[in-house]
RNA sequence: GCCCUCGUAGCCCAAUGGCAGAGGCAGAGGACUUAAAAUCCUCCAAGUGUCGGUUCGACCCCGACCGAGGGCACCA
């Protein structure tokens, strides 16, 4: 699962430190946003792409229950290709090239083939060539050029012709062999077939190189060789031997079983993931629990001497300086190797602090077991995360690996699970002028002033009411002195109760108890379904109705008052704790509301005495009319066929048809 | 270029395919007050981005377009 390999990999110039493919963000660093340049390095890896298939798999488990947003994120990242491998031989060279294609069908279209320049392989069919310096000149300019640069793709192609030839298995064809930075070293095998026709990269190459272009596969688009326009799409195979007059699909299909035959190739898979470089040139982080020494090799830490403690900081430059910091830390460093006890180093690298993310909620369970990561009763009780939050700037980095850290140590047995966390919600952010208010850029309003302006309990329930969880929030849309006044107006309610606690609730107005009771019912279902927004709106009806009964209904001596003022009290205690804790008191409870419970409403006082139906010709509203809610459809249509409005609408035309949905709807048809 | 999400009163936002408005902000008027604040009451506003389609009926489903936001992008 850990390997360390030499590569050039992502480096951060401003940071001093290596990157995974995952913090670097359109070429910048996701830390810092300083341009990312590349660095040959032996790292540590995790063998995240060992898990690529299932990772991929187990989404179908979390849709529904992820925001797709996230799902789709990551299975862009991941990238699955499905295609096929397959091996041309080489002129003057014992080893066969295998290239990876999505599209064997155009096999046949395959004018030449391009490696990439920063491969092995590219560097080997140049040297000793008459091309050697040309190579090396183009190589060196591909080199100069930054991530940025390359990443354009209007950029114009540019490659040079190695001067070798392969020859394409299917057709004995012979066809040229270039270079290019156009194809990646590190994506398949780092060469292609190059089928201009069909590929519109190919076909700017093949158009910028004089290369031929043959059509293999008939579509209603126009000649690429003369549009420069790559037709991608399926279609029937024509100059294409055996394939001839197949789709592309059965052509797919045939190849990959013919070559599978001659052993010339086979069906194959690719996928964009990368393996994950956790090594971090940085004092803070985990040190890597590995021992080098030079008989026995790269040694683990026995288990009785893990975890493995950083040295103290004092004395060390923990300033970034492309080196790890640790390194000077002498002390620590050396130590006798595990095996055989001769002087070895300690690796003095650390671990990606992304690693310590993708197991916490491990560890968050067993906080008292210091022998062991974590405790795997703890774990079973506790885990999978019923419900995780978090931003969606997470998305691939700490989602990702952590799914990936489950599925490991799942399979080694530590955890029965395979997927952490079992629903996600995105939590939007708060902005300011256009700024996110973040750690790193602060929070864009003096919070102490709010605080002080409208208290603890009014910030909190204005962010919550601005909106859904998971959309942003604008800072001027919130209202901290609004909410103030709704809490004010809530808090009053319980200095209007004169009933004493624990009064017999059925005694009371029942207007105002059907009232609270739908409200509880209501809130009960917003609050489930992350609509704080809506749940808050709805304890704000119910404190109107309250006030009102108060003032001009049953008076704040009625059971019902207290109700509903201890309805709202509660209902208030999720997002408002220090407000309802007052009330909660004087509504004459002792401390603490967080133990009064969830109040159960009543499904009796839930039914109305009578509902509104809404009568409608041709689907226009004709009259309302109250009726019973337990009224049928017949007894209804026949209210509506005699109800002077609509018989002044129909006019005496004829009635088409009368669709019925008791008790709220009649739409008659004419 | 490809993919996803979202467009509802001046603003933030609600509405199992069935009365477009639940709630709030802002605004107007009134009550109380010597006055103001606070409080209470009342009022105010959109026909759901545009155009089609499906349906008895569409903010809701489908298609195209416009606009905003986000993701991916030389991965063969």
């Amino acid at each position: 699962m850990a390997y360390r390999k030499d590569s050039a990999v992502n480096w951060c110039p401003d940071c001093q430190t290596v990157l995974a493919n995952e913090q670097v963000i359109a070429g910048l660093c996701e830390r810092c946003d300083n341009a990312v340049t590349k660095k040959k390095l032996n790292q540590w890896y995790f063998k995240i792409t060992d898990y690529a298939e299932r990772l991929l798999d187990d989404m179908k488990a979390l849709e529904g229950k992820w925001p797709d947003k996230v799902l789709t994120m990551q299975r862009n990242w991941i990238g699955k290709s499905v295609g096929a491998e397959v091996t041309f031989e080489i002129e003057g060279r014992a080893e066969p090239i295998t290239i990876y294609t999505t599209r064997p069908d155009t096999l046949y279209g395959a004018t030449f083939m391009v490696v990439a320049v920063d491969s092995e392989l590219a560097r080997e069919l140049a040297i000793g060539g008459k091309v050697e310096s040309e190579f090396k000149t183009y190589f060196d300019s591909v080199k100069a050029a930054s991530d940025i640069d390359r990443l354009a793709t209007d950029r114009p192609k540019s490659g040079i012709f190695l001067e070798r030839f392969a020859t394409n298995p299917v057709n004995g064809e012979r066809i040229p062999i270039w270079a290019s930075d156009y194809v990646l070293a590190d994506y398949g095998t780092g060469a292609i077939m190059a089928v201009p026709a069909h590929d519109q990269r190919d076909l700017d190459f093949a158009q910028a190189m004089k290369l031929p272009v043959r059509t293999v596969v008939e579509t209603d688009g126009e000649d690429p060789a003369t549009s420069g326009i790559a037709t991608a799409g399926e279609g029937k195979l024509i100059n294409s031997g055996s394939l001839n007059g197949l789709s592309s699909e059965a052509a797919i299909a045939k190849i990959n079983s013919e070559l599978a035959a001659k052993k010339l190739g086979k069906a194959a898979n690719n996928y964009r993931l990368r393996d994950w470089l956790i090594s971090r040139q940085r004092y803070w982080g985990t040190p890597i629990p590995i021992i080098h020494c030079e008989k026995c090799g790269e040694v683990p830490v026995s288990l009785d001497q893990l975890p493995v403690k950083l040295p103290d900081a004092t004395g060390l430059d923990l300033k970034p300086k492309g080196t790890s910091p640790l390194a000077t830390a002498t002390d620590w460093v050396n130590v006798p190797c595990p095996k055989c006890k001769a002087p070895a180093k300690r690796d003095t690298d650390t671990m990606d602090t992304f690693v310590d993310s993708s197991w916490y909620f491990l560890r968050y369970t067993s906080t008292n077991t210091h022998d062991a990561p974590f405790d795997k009763n703890e774990v079973e009780t506790w885990l999978p995360v019923d419900q995780y939050v978090g931003g969606v700037t997470h998305a691939i980095l700490h989602l990702l690996y952590s799914r990936f850290f489950t599925k490991a140590l799942h399979d080694m047995g530590y955890v029965s699970f395979t997927e952490p966390f079992s629903r996600l919600l995105n939590q939007g952010m708060v902005l300011k002028d256009g700024s996110a208010m973040s750690k790193s850029r602060g929070n864009l309003v003096r919070l102490s002033d709010e605080l002080e302006n409208h208290g603890v309990d009014a910030i909190r329930l204005s962010m919550v009411f601005a909106g859904p969880p998971e959309d942003d929030v604008d800072w001027s849309d919130v209202s901290p002195a609004g909410s103030a006044k709704f809490l004010n107006r809530a808090w009053r309610v319980s200095g209007d109760v004169t009933s004493k606690p624990g009064v017999d609730f059925n005694t009371g107005d029942l207007a105002l108890r059907k009232i609270t009771h739908k409200s509880l019912h209501d809130i009960g279902i917003a609050v489930e379904s992350f609509r704080f927004n809506v749940a808050v709106a709805r304890v704000m009806e119910l404190v109107n109705a309250v006030r009102k009964a108060i003032d001009s209904g049953c008076g704040g001596a009625d059971p019902a008052v207290r109700e509903a003022g201890e309805v709202i009290a509660i209902a208030l205690s999720l997002v408002a704790p220090f407000t309802a804790e007052e009330m909660w008191e004087r509504l004459g409870h002792k401390p603490a509301i967080a133990l009064a419970g969830w109040p159960i409403f009543d499904p009796k006082l839930l039914v109305e005495d009578a509902v509104t139906a809404i009568l409608q010709i041709n689907g226009k509203i004709k009259d309302r009319i109250e009726v019973s809610p337990t009224i049928t459809d017949a007894q209804l249509q026949a209210l509506a066929l005699a109800n002077p409005g609509v018989i002044a609408g129909l006019g005496g035309a004829t009635v088409k048809n009368v669709i019925v949905r008791a008790p709220k709807l009649v739409n008659i048809v004419i």
